[in-house]
DNA sequence: ACCTGAACACCGTTCAAGT
DNA sequence: ACCTGAACACCGTTCAAGT
């Protein structure tokens, strides 16, 4: 044993331990507890000594938005089949990585152009956006979005940094019934919804929900088949 | 002349005028430079001043995300036509407002159903969709994903603070300097997007492009008219 | 190579006190 | 009713120094 004293047997510092605690922190009390100062405490060590590590804090929040797309292959989703189906794999493979670290979920968006697996990712989306004949410059847009659709079924409505599911559950019951209460000749759609807009009894099927909504709007959008392209085939 | 030795000439200190310069100071130097301290120093006087107007920073926060629906009225979206184009005005109006902070736009999502003219306007998109024929639980998912598209549209992709125009051109021209350089034969799509990726040259197109682009996803997936439907008409 | 100590310029907020 | 002063418990980060 040449574990030190501190608080429990934590794990030697390292990069890596050090965004591994930091995502499992975000989890536990939300982003904004995520400190140098928090952090080095947990590993009952000195602050300064977090900045051998990591040169700054946004270095570290780039670090933990990288992890996400790190045990993520391209090749996960496979590339059979019509491209709707394709496309809907791809957003759903992206729901399943965020959904690991949902209070740190928006620090993976900015870095998915940054890290290998994103960029894999992303090339794949574009050339199935292109192929199903979208103009560049749209693929591009659509591409974007579903990376944020993808981002906002995950983090939902609860204020920024993620409360724990405890006290989360309080909260939407208060609002519920503040919905609940109000005047029904004005709101009869609101009360009629209060329990649908405060509680989601099942997730998964919200969250197809939200990735059929997305990718019936793309189809929708898909342009017709011009000459050129018929004349591929 | 009554006005004492600040900075320049500011508006008295009151809790609309401390909601006004958070907005402004969001817009100039990102959410992140909107300081109890900072507001205090911009209005010459003590932190400890504002908090007689406003009771914590959180509050701060809600009354300027409130700020948001203010001038909002829900009969400003005229209720004729399809229910399509009406859902397509409800989300621009919404976009519009949204547009005028992008970068405390964040805060009003959270605000909607706290306030009365989001809930004015969160009540006729209920009541828009479940005349549609979506049964209730899925009419309110829709509504909420409604909002977040308007405020993805809106916040787009620099990071989180939002920073001045000026150096938020000059991270993207690296961003697409970087995209361009990659291997060609890995990422053919990805460089002949660069350009698509990285800057956005008609705006109003690009959030007339999501918007059609959610709308289209809400007709694909509106129920069959049940025959309890029919008969009613 | 890896960590500590002291210091700096910031935060939000409480509490008692002034006018 | 409205504001100040002092204090507390926090931040991120730099820089020189230890081992």
């Amino acid at each position: 044993m040449k574990t030190k004293s501190a608080t429990a047997t934590k794990a030697e510092l390292s990069r890596d331990a050090v965004v591994d605690r930091a995502l499992a922190l975000a989890d536990e009390e939300g982003l904004a507890a995520v400190t140098i100062r928090r952090l080095a405490q947990e590993f009952g060590v000195t602050p300064m000594a977090l900045y051998w590590h990591v040169s700054s804090k946004d270095e570290l929040f780039d670090a933990m938005g990288d992890r996400f797309f790190a045990g993520m292959r391209a090749d996960d989703v496979a590339s059979t089949g019509p491209w709707p189906d394709q496309l809907r794999r791809m957003i759903a493979a992206i729901v399943a990585v965020l959904r690991a670290h949902p209070a740190a979920a928006h620090l993976a968006a900015e870095r998915i152009l940054q890290c290998e697996p994103g960029r894999d990712i992303a090339e794949r989306a574009l050339g199935l956006l292109r192929d199903a004949g979208f103009p560049t410059s749209q693929a591009a847009d659509i591409a974007g979005h579903a990376l944020q659709t993808a981002l906002m079924l995950v983090v939902q409505q609860p204020g920024e940094p993620t409360v724990a599911a405890a006290e989360r559950a309080e909260i939407m019951e208060t609002k519920r019934k503040a919905l609940a209460s109000l005047p029904p000749e004005r709101y009869p759609n609101l009360i009629a919804s209060a329990d649908a807009l405060t509680n989601c009894d099942d997730e998964d099927a919200y969250l197809m929900g939200g990735i059929d909504l997305f990718v019936a709007g793309v189809q929708a959008l898909q342009p017709a088949p011009s000459a050129t392209h018929r004349a591929a085939r």
